[in-house]
DNA sequence: GTAAATTTTTAGACTAATCTAAAATTAATT
DNA sequence: AATTAATTTTAGATTAGTCTAAAAATTTAC
């Protein structure tokens, strides 16, 4: 087994990786571990020994097909859990990220497994990300950026790019959340804010800032 | 906040003085939580210096208020998370123990509470524990024991003694359960085995020991 | 009430994960 | 191409929790 720490330096390294391609570098990880440079070459050794990634001096890590797998398992997990928070026990959007950081690591496959069938298989989790299936099989979004969606077509609200809090908090503001069906009428070409209109007639107005952090799909 | 180690020995004490009053001593503890005596004094210097629990060389330890509150609120989120892999997820009694031991350190008061709301304010876990409230309030059980069951009078299964894997499965086997309605019709008096019967007229043998670690009180 | 047995504590060492400060390597700049 | 800047690694220390072995205190036994 392993530990909390190898996990979550497991899911650094894969998340990093998703955006970045591979020789992800000391740096970029100690910023998003919340660390110092010289633990995180630590730990790369020791996860290296390990056979969990591939690693060579002063040239980045890659995941090992081994160490990928486990980093997929603590997403589908992070994200079942908060899949249950939202759906079962009616926490916000804003409010699951935090506990399910702490729930990834509960480590049992039998609970998982009973986590997703008792959730009915969900696909996505509350901010619209895919939930990997156990076989570690992640089905990529193909959604688009509101900021780049056609005129006069109607969407559907499916994801976030920006994960935090006050995002989130800003869109429950003005009462945004998945599953809205709305459509550009119009876009200010000075800076980029654009008019949308909901299905249920409300007008809104987004900046670009705020347009091109939320992820639609085309409604049929 | 408090380790998982930290909350692993105040949950261990916790019990310890449950069954044996205060002044618990080293061994015992050591017992509990399956790791040498000298680790056990170095952890009690630990809790005493954080006022979790009072300790006089060579003289045992003693919960303090605010140790005890830790240790209580730790059972308590076991004893609901195991009520939740019982009654959502299917889990067998005899499978919920080792996966509650993960999540009872999982730190959100809001989890918490939602979690003990979404499973109807459960009053007992699956093996018949009472659940102590949010403020650390524990209803204590005044159920008997099965080989104490006075002959011919409707019980209902209420609780085990022993919590093993193995008495849960024999259990299971027999196909007896919290909420079996069961009445003792004759006892053995060389070696105390029962003859009981079921209120779906089903007959059945208990040795004593399996008997002294059945709990029931009477059926109204 | 002294000796033996048991329990508990201390002393010193180990592992996992972290840190600071300095050294080594690579990348950028002129 | 040489210097500067940035990144990465090493070296050595720190903390939490554990261990073994030995010392100290308590309890039990005669």
């Amino acid at each position: 087994m392993y530990s909390y720490t190898e996990e979550n330096y497991l899911k650094a390294i894969y998340k990093l990786a998703e955006r970045n391609g591979d020789n992800i570098n000391t740096n970029a990880i100690a910023e998003v571990i919340q660390t110092k440079p010289a633990s995180v070459t630590d730990m790369i050794k020791k996860l290296s020994d390990k056979k969990l990634l591939a690693y060579e001096k002063y040239k980045g890590v890659t995941l090992t097909a081994k160490g990928s797998k486990i980093a997929i398992d603590v997403v589908r997990k992070h994200r079942l859990w908060e899949c249950f928070l939202y759906e079962k026990l009616q926490f916000g959007w804003d409010e699951v990220h935090e506990i399910a950081e702490q729930l990834e690591h509960i480590n049992s496959d039998r609970l998982t497994d009973k986590l997703d069938e008792f959730l009915g298989y969900p696909s996505h989790d509350p901010h619209g990300d895919p939930i990997p299936t156990k076989s570690g099989v992640i089905k990529k979004n193909n959604f688009i950026y509101l900021s780049d969606a056609p005129f006069n077509e109607w969407h559907v609200m499916s994801g976030v790019v920006d994960h935090s809090n006050s995002f989130l908090q800003h869109l429950n503001k003005i009462e945004v959340s998945l599953g809205c069906i709305l459509r550009v009428t119009d876009k200010n070409e000075y800076d980029g804010a654009l008019s949308i209109e909901t299905d249920k007639k409300r007008k809104l107005h987004f900046s670009n800032d705020v347009a091109k952090n939320i992820l639609v799909k085309q409604h049929k």
